[in-house]
DNA sequence: GTTTATGTATTACATTTGTAATCGATAGGT
DNA sequence: ACCTATCGATTACAAATGTAATACATAAAC
């Protein structure tokens, strides 16, 4: 699969709130958030398409588009690939980078203890 | 700053290591780790100091390069673009995802309990 | 003092990306 | 049956990026 563009992500990130949807339905729900022309959002489908990440069937004249990359699938490879990238491989440096500038909240940290624990759960007879 | 692209970034890690630092020295430390041509290193170098990541001072002929651009500064700033455009801004669903797939370490998870452990005594008196 | 090698600066060129406009087919309206 | 509005498909074009090659200046080697 190619790589999928800042751009084309947020064409994505419509389908996959919401699938299948047309083309019109992709452009209005993009229409308050961006500034993009139609024909920018037609565009940037086609190339979702072309790179496999998007599939659609007809449905009279219009197509009806579906995701094809999943967003868990999207979201777990490319934070491997950023960590990777940025920090080595290693996410705590993350996370503590975060902690260190106050970009944490009372709910993340919630939901890192949440994690945590369940991991030490699963983990608990090494 | 104009973005740090991809192979602008591997050069920018040599800086963050051992800087100031000749082209050539950047070069050979490259060498191993990619297969880029010495002219290609250069113009990367160049392309730094264009965007203003890297500035350098002459030494006779040759320059010695410096990054300007601050490690830690990059990996908070791309952090946070990262976490906004791929998990809308929250930090744990991302942790999350390398628990679920069996990428998170022993060491991890004692790295993030510690800075957790430290979050809470510095906001202890919320 | 010339020649040569080696630095940086400039130029090159294909691909990707952002951002559309135009083209061609056809469903709908009248 | 025609005209027209609206699809998707194709084309456009500038900027960024990957990946160098060439040009130009000058230090080093004779």
């Amino acid at each position: 699969m190619k790589d999928i563009s800042q751009a084309e992500l947020e064409v994505l990130k419509v389908l996959w709130q919401q699938s299948p949807a047309t083309a019109n339905q992709v452009v209005d729900a993009l229409a308050d958030a961006s500034q993009w022309h139609e024909k920018t959002v037609k565009t940037l489908l086609n190339r979702l398409v072309t790179k496999g990440a998007v599939s659609f069937e007809k449905d009279g004249r219009a197509y009806l588009y579906s995701p094809v990359l999943q967003q868990s699938d999207y979201q777990l490879k490319e934070s491997q690939s950023f960590i990777q990238r940025v920090f080595s491989g290693r996410i705590a440096p993350l996370v503590a980078g975060f902690a260190q500038h106050d970009k944490l909240a009372e709910q993340d940290i919630a939901e890192l203890k949440q994690l945590i624990a369940r991991w030490e759960q699963e983990n608990k007879n090494d």
